[in-house]
RNA sequence: GCGGGCGUAGCUCAAUUGGUUAGUAGCGCGUCCCUGUCACGGACGAGGUUGCGGGUUCGAGUCCCGUCGCUCGCGCCA
């Protein structure tokens, strides 16, 4: 649209004609005069249709939430009409004509500032509807911002963004995937990525020494306030580090990246808790730092978390990991995981960071040589054959000349819900998902066509009771 | 998989221990009135298979059983 003004530049056109484009948030028509309040993606604006407006008829077509392009003078409005304390309350755009680019039906609930009021399945049959409103605009750009903040201080720290793979390798470890089932092998499935992983791993062998990716992760268990199906996370991998070096990195990069998004912390540098000390004093390994004063003024208390154990009895009485099998154990125990003892006992250079009693990254240093990935996978019970299964290609990479590296992810969902003082992890994604699973707007999932089917050799086994 | 909460008009909610034809309800919507409103105001009006199915009862929005959906937590989530 030429000459468009945007409604937070309408100051520096007082007294000429301009075209304004956005939606009719308010209506108030007084019979011989009509009054819409117009938002656009910078702000809202007074618009009056005058009794002697030529666009007095069409003032009366134009409904609530319509898009709407209108043409009109910016003026100072009389001193008695001045409203203070809102934005262009002193300025208002005298209407002469009113062009309905899209027409609105009666919205059907109230476009708010807050709509957190209104119940959650319409919002999200209607996500955008919902999407309009003040708090969901605010907290959607933040979130770009954000990610903006991050990927600018990563580029100037000499980070490469790289994509890796949406299709990936089913791992029976860790959480559940959700798979693809593949045209072209019938009966054999890709899996979506849970994490980076093993690709980012395999980045540090291939010499890109500093990668980063805004990376979406995705992972098949129920949901829950702060979880959902699918996430997104700045994940980070550095070569020739050691753990006190990405810390610092990311803890330079969030207090920058926090303190020009407007947020003030509690305390820098972060505080450090082991995990034993953390158990001890706040039964958790996630904790909020805040009094009730700083918990109203929205500042951010973030802390480290570090010295987990590597392993853990599960209920059959084996070994698994804690957080990652890729981490290495801390330097005074590499001795004994090489050697299979003292497994009780082992710690991990894994660290997480936690904000306003969230989890919102973790990271560790990983297992750059063989032979200590080779024991970790021992002492969960794996025999070679398994091994050479699960990780043979990660050993087999690790033989040429691996870096020592390591890395962190930081989930942009919950860091956003700590940074906007939100409770619902859905409330910084545009598009959520019930916990039910299905999706907003669409209503997915959905069954394939016979056709589709049988083109991915699939047969659907009907549930028995 | 388990436990808690919720489901009444487009939205937000009422409806006594089970008792007439569901409530002058607020917002929204429709028609009309209104030349300075700003959540404009005023008058009138429309709008309901109480999520769905069954049961108990003379009588069910209300009690019971089942089921579906939403939600919070536990399990689960490297």
């Amino acid at each position: 649209m030429k000459n468009r003004v945007y409604i937070n530049q309408l100051r520096e056109h007082i007294g000429n004609t301009v075209i304004i484009a956005g939606w009719v948030s308010v209506r108030r028509d007084q019979g011989k005069m009509v009054f819409f309040d117009i938002r656009d993606m910078t702000g809202t604006v007074q618009t009056v249709v005058l009794t002697k407006s030529p666009a007095l008829e069409s003032a009366k077509q134009t409904s609530r939430e319509s898009a709407v392009a209108i043409t009109g003078i910016v003026n100072k409005r009389p001193e008695k009409n001045v409203m203070a304390g809102v934005q262009n309350g002193d300025i208002e755009v005298s209407v002469e004509k009113i062009e309905i680019l899209g027409a609105s039906d009666a919205p059907p609930f109230e476009i708010i500032e807050d709509t957190s009021m209104i119940s959650e399945e319409v919002r999200l049959t209607y996500r955008y509807l919902d999407l309009r409103s003040e708090r969901m605009q605010r907290n959607i750009r933040s979130r770009s911002e954000f990610v903006r903040l991050c990927r600018e201080y990563l580029f100037n720290a000499m980070f490469t963004e790289i994509e890796t793979p949406l299709l990936t390798e089913s791992t029976p470890e860790g959480s559940r995937d959700f798979v693809v089932p593949s045209r072209l092998h019938p009966g054999s499935f890709y899996a979506l990525p849970q994490s980076p992983q093993q690709y980012k791993q395999l980045l540090m062998v291939a010499g890109m020494e500093r990668y980063f990716q805004i990376a979406r992760a995705v992972r098949d268990e129920d949901l829950r306030a702060d979880r959902g199906f699918e996430h997104s996370q700045i994940d980070i991998e550095m070569s020739f580090v050691e753990q006190e070096d990405v810390m610092a990195l990311v803890e330079t990069m969030i207090i920058e990246v926090a303190e020009k998004m407007g947020k003030v912390l509690k305390q820098k540098p972060f505080p450090r808790f082991t995990y034993a000390e953390a158990m001890e004093k706040f039964g958790a390994d996630k904790f909020d730092l805040r009094d009730d004063e700083e918990k109203s003024k929205g500042i951010l208390a973030f802390a480290w978390v570090h010295r987990f154990p590597f392993f853990e009895k599960t209920d059959g009485g084996d070994w698994t990991f804690t957080h990652n099998p890729f981490s290495m154990p801390l330097s005074e125990h590499i001795d004994d995981v090489l050697a299979g003892k003292n497994t009780e006992n082992i710690l991990t250079a894994q660290y997480d960071l936690v904000c306003n009693g969230h989890e919102t990254g973790g990271g560790s240093i990983r297992s750059h040589r063989p032979d200590i990935l080779r024991a970790v996978y021992k002492t969960m019970g794996y025999d070679d054959a398994r091994i050479e299964q699960s990780v043979g290609h990660m050993l087999e990479a690790f033989r040429y000349g691996a870096p020592p590296h390591g890395g962190i992810a930081i989930g942009i969902e919950r860091m956003l819900m700590t940074v906007m003082g939100e409770n619902y992890l859905r409330e910084v994604q545009a598009f959520p998902m019930t916990r039910g699973g299905q999706t907003a707007v669409m209503k997915a999932p959905k069954p394939l066509s016979d056709k589709q089917l049988s083109e991915l050799g699939l047969e659907i086994k009907k549930k028995t009771k």
